[in-house]
DNA sequence: CTAGGGTTAG
């Protein structure tokens, strides 16, 4: 924009929108800045409408520093200024701002209009404040906007968002009918609210009432069921809807839906479908795919993503780019998500944090480390997640002083409070270095109370160190703060089980039964040909069961020819169970691998255990794993393992991960039978993921490379 | 006389 048109000869109302076309075609801030020039130039400055469009579009372009220099420098705003700077701070979510600005605007004599009060009552539902809320509304009445419908909506929004369903429904029916009939979008937020609240009954009966239905309202009423876990009706209404009214929210809708409630696979099936009946997936959608690939690590259909973004020549946005580099990480392929962190242009906290956690996760702690040093030298601010993350690299690989340094760093550098989770992580990091009593009296001086993590964190440690006594403190520790967890149990039964007590783990049995507490069982994925297929225990509902089971004798024979003895120190005997699934020889990684052998005999099988629960599986695990290296050409299996036991959690971690960053020290048993059992020429390389946070899931791959 | 807009995908 070197030339402005000649505007001495324009009049001044024509100049104006020919100003305010242009401040809208403006693509970024300098550009706004030299648009202000010209008005200064042309002494336009006073020019409400002008400064008006500035104001909004700056904070369009995110400077929302600019927009409140302008709003400052505007001696008299009006209405119009003041409502587009309201805006501009409602969407940068400085939301107590936004609301004081009302009362800013009422003290100077700007009279706030119907467009007023939409982002304030926006910026009230943000911050939740039922109070303020009231008192807005009644400003709402006194100037006497209540009846537009844009505002009637966002007082219904409002009072949805601040938890009060009565306001809500009182408002909407104090709607005149000709309101009522002629406006989908009041229904829909109404419909929202009683999702929100809870009542999807009265969600349904006002679903089935309304006068008229768009996309939105089914969206609303899908995304309602889909929060409150209930995929069955979810899927109902899905059917149900017109296929022409089904678009890109709904589909993303359904998929981040039935992926947040542990269905990835079907989550997954439903982006293929919605591709083939051609709607064009958005960011929305593919990050939801993408996190459902790296929960099961799916990591074909991950990489079919990649290709589907790089095909179709969309752009990789910043929250595209996080996700694949998530998705890269989880399934173990750190060097593509390193890959993909390159080419991520304008990195922000959670890029840095995503690669972060994927280095410590994969066993890389130097280059988890050089990557929060290269955030900090790009100017970004580390936050507390991002603390955990580098945090777990160190306790992973040993680094005690490292660890320790950045704890102190993080408090007085930083300013930022450590939570349970960080005092959990540091408890690790002195526990598994052996440090076993700075470990003990770190807990004993942290400033909130210790909860199951922290105390779990120990006693792993004492258990990886031998020390019982200690190990009984915290195994009571937990007993008293998780009484029906069997994890409580099992850490009990295994610290004696070790040392050969064996009539204490039979008692820890015995308690744990008279109490009726039982682990659920676990179950297994396996990715074959982009499609998973899940396994319980003993499950025979697979189409190809029985040469599944075939499959698994044949394997079996060989495991034992190979001298494969399960060790069962660890296990907290179960006994029934456990001779149950022996004798069918089925757990159900076993099924889910022997699947992967007989599916793939040239492919690459990736197994999903999930929601493991018994430490010993962990063991066999291990071994047939090195059985599907054997039975593959391409020597190359890969296994995710995914438990909230934070016992088995420790147990991989120790066995799995640790080796790989001491490959020649103490080799744990299972890996030397593992290392044999790969033969000559083959390098084993495994890594795990550890998540000291119960919520997050535990991910540990195991890959084995010829 | 005039500029500016709401719900649903965390």
């Amino acid at each position: 924009m070197r030339h402005f048109p000649p505007f001495s000869n324009t009049n001044q109302p024509t100049l104006t929108k020919l100003i305010i076309s242009l401040i809208h075609s403006s693509k970024t801030t300098p550009q706004l800045h030299q648009i202000h020039a010209q008005i200064i130039l042309h002494s336009l400055s006073h020019n409400a409408p002008l400064i008006t469009q500035l104001i909004s579009s700056s904070s369009l372009l995110r400077s929302l520093d600019y927009a409140a220099a302008l709003f400052r420098r505007f001696p008299n705003p009006n209405s119009f200024v003041f409502n587009a700077f309201i805006r501009a701070l409602s969407d940068n979510a400085h939301f107590n701002s936004a609301i004081s600005h009302l009362a800013h605007m009422l003290r100077r004599g700007a009279r706030p209009d119907r467009l007023t009060f939409p982002f304030v009552l926006r910026s009230v539902a943000a911050l939740g404040e039922a109070g303020l809320g009231g008192v807005v509304h009644g400003l709402v009445v006194k100037v006497g906007v209540e009846m537009d419908l844009f505002v009637r909506v966002c007082l219904v929004d409002m009072y949805v968002k601040v938890g009060c369903l009565v306001g809500a429904l009182q408002v909407f029916d104090e709607s005149p009918e000709r309101v009522k009939v002629g406006s989908v979008i009041l229904w829909n937020v109404l419909i929202n609210g009683c999702c929100r609240g809870g009542e999807l009954g009265r969600a349904v009966a006002m679903f089935e009432a309304m006068p008229e239905r768009s996309s939105g309202s089914w969206n609303v009423l899908i995304h309602g069921f889909l929060r409150v876990g209930d995929l069955g009706w979810a899927r109902r209404f899905f059917d149900r809807m017109p296929r022409e009214m089904k678009n890109v929210v709904t589909w993303t809708t359904m998929i981040s839906g039935f992926s947040q409630n542990e269905d990835h696979e079907q989550g997954l099936g439903l982006f293929r479908r919605m591709l083939e009946e051609g709607v064009r997936p958005n960011d929305h959608t593919i990050v939801s795919a993408l996190s459902a690939c790296a929960s099961i690590g799916a990591l074909r259909t991950g990489v079919w993503i990649h290709e589907y973004i790089s095909k179709k020549g969309l752009r990789l946005s910043r929250i595209v780019g996080t996700a694949l580099v998530d998705m890269y990480a989880k399934c173990g392929k750190i060097d593509s998500a390193s890959q993909v962190f390159e080419e991520v242009r304008e990195k922000n906290l959670l890029t840095w944090t995503v690669m972060i956690s994927g280095w410590a996760t994969n066993g890389c702690s130097d280059l988890a480390l050089q990557c929060f040093e290269d955030m900090r030298n790009s100017g970004i601010q580390p936050d507390d997640v991002v603390f955990l993350a580098i945090l777990t690299a160190c306790s992973h690989s040993g680094m005690v002083k490292e660890g320790l340094r950045l704890f102190n760093s993080m408090r007085f550098d930083h300013a930022i409070e450590p939570n349970v989770k960080h005092y959990a992580s540091m408890v690790d990091l002195f526990g598994r270095a052996g440090q076993l009593e700075e470990a003990l009296n770190f807990i004993e001086n942290i400033p909130i109370k210790p909860d199951f993590v922290v105390w779990g964190a120990l006693f792993c440690a004492c258990r990886a160190h031998k020390n019982i006594q200690m190990a009984e403190l915290a195994s009571e520790k937990l007993l008293q703060l998780e009484p029906t967890h069997p994890g409580s149990y099992i850490f009990l039964s295994n610290i004696y089980a070790a040392v050969g007590r064996w009539e204490d783990v039979e008692r820890v049995r015995l308690k744990m039964k008279s109490k009726s507490i039982e682990k659920p069982p676990g179950w297994s994925y396996i990715e074959v040909d982009g499609q998973v297929h899940r396994f319980l225990a003993g499950d025979k509902t697979h189409q190809r069961s029985r040469e599944i089971f075939t499959k698994l004798e044949e394997l079996t024979v060989r495991a034992s020819a190979e001298g494969y003895n399960p060790d069962t120190k660890w296990v907290l005997h179960n006994i029934e169970e456990e001779e149950k699934e022996d004798a069918l020889g089925s757990h159900s990684e076993k099924l889910a691998l022997a699947f992967g052998i007989m599916s793939t005999p040239n492919g690459t099988p990736i197994m999903i255990v999930k929601n493991l629960r018994v430490c010993g599986d962990c063991h066999s695990l291990m071994k047939y794993v090195s059985m599907a290296r054997d039975g593959l050409e391409h020597n190359f299996a890969r296994v995710i393992v995914e438990t909230d036991s934070v016992a088995l959690k420790h147990l991989i971690q120790q066995d799995l991960a640790r080796s790989m960053h001491r490959p020649s020290t103490a080799l744990i048993k299972d890996f030397k039978e593992l290392d044999m059992g790969c033969g000559k020429g083959i390098n084993v390389r495994t890594f795990g993921q550890i998540s000291l946070l119960p919520e997050f899931s535990y991910i540990a791959n195991t890959c084995i490379h010829a």
